[in-house]
DNA sequence: ATCTCCTAACTAACCATTTAGTTCAACTAT
DNA sequence: ATAGTTGAACTAAATGGTTAGTTAGGAGAT
């Protein structure tokens, strides 16, 4: 029975979101094992012993953290249209889905790949079933297959194409600080927001005949 | 003073570089944070005591390992050669050393992602002057240019086409724990060791008209 | 006798987790 | 209505295991 009282301009946060929104920023900044209970409690302006009453422990709210990302990921895939007749179209279309995402839940990015470092242990289900249902793997698959089929695409594995196209994509997203700096770029914003249709046009001569 | 004991069949290494070789691993593992310094004592078989004398603190320690990493990585990188008249040639020479480079030193990988993770504060400096120092970048750039100039590429940026190259060779070697799961690639080696050959075919075929 | 390499045993601080208790709003029986 | 009951949300202050870093000294070579 919920009720939303009109004359609050945003609804009201319980204490375990203020918990969950402190922790996300904790976590993104210093990892499970930098990441420090009183801080997190500091941060969201509450009695440290709140977070075992509502999370029971460091390690469980860091997964609840996870989930919460995860979740939300989801949910935006899940919103995505990626049907379309051309090929090009298609493959722009999941470009530029990628650099959003990332750049929607730029302090998934620590964590992400922080969790791959320790072996993904964390993700891999959760990752798996995101993407599975996403349906983006059948897409490409299929958008692969179908290139071939109709002669306008050169052989190759499928498996090597989305390695590649993701890599391409995310590759920046994530080395950007380091990158930068090798690469002399001085205005990241701009870079990041062209890389999508230079990705998907370079991956597209890639394939094709 | 080195000297050489020509009785030995490997050369005894020193209590230094034991502890360098445990921390390592233990860094490599767990992280900066995760690690135990009781652990890599213990790896080592030598009393705690004995990393700070011979490094001074934890942090330290972990410097050296990330300053070890990236000098070995720069000596292997000033040992190749990229000279080639062909720009295929060429690029599948690059493509083939990242992969070994990352087979070479697979304990590096998730300290670099950690150190990524954390902002880049502690590789930026270091790799910089590495990858400068390599010849890498001028020889990518003058590729592209050279590649635009006789008419065989297309116009793209060659900032872009670096990032889109490096990520198309990095990713898997990065993220292949939860690639492989959702992509159901079940002979690992086999897939890496086909990476350079496809993703430089795959990367040059992008840039051709 | 002094320098290097090494050890066992310590300590001080840190930090996740617990505990014992408080507040307050909602519900219940009188 | 009112006193009594409950349970969820909350707090201040331990507790205690863990862990980086120290110390005081010993053996062996030069």
């Amino acid at each position: 029975m919920e009720e939303q009282n009109t004359n609050m301009p945003d609804k009201p946060k319980g204490s375990a979101e203020i918990i969950l929104d402190a922790a996300r920023e904790e976590f993104a900044e210093f990892g499970l094992e930098g990441a420090r209970v009183d801080h997190i409690a500091a941060r969201a302006n509450i009695n440290k012993a709140m977070i075992y009453y509502h999370f029971g422990s460091k390690e469980k709210l860091y997964q609840a953290v996870i989930d919460d990302h995860v979740g939300r990921i989801a949910a935006f895939a899940a919103n995505q249209n990626f049907d379309a007749e051309n090929p090009a179209v298609i493959i722009e279309k999941i470009a530029e889905y990628m650099n959003r995402m990332f750049a929607e839940r730029r302090s998934f990015v620590p964590i992400f790949l922080r969790e791959i470092a320790s072996g993904g242990d964390r993700l891999r289900d959760s990752f798996t079933r995101l993407i599975r249902e996403s349906g983006i793997t059948a897409r490409f698959r299929s958008l692969i297959a179908y290139g071939q089929a109709t002669g306008q695409f050169r052989d190759i594995s499928a498996e090597h194409a989305v390695a590649s196209f993701i890599g391409m994509n995310v590759f920046y997203q994530i080395a950007a600080p380091v990158f930068n700096r090798v690469w002399e770029i001085h205005d990241e914003e701009k870079f990041r927001s062209e890389r999508p249709k230079v990705v998907a046009d370079l991956f597209l001569h890639g394939l094709l005949k």
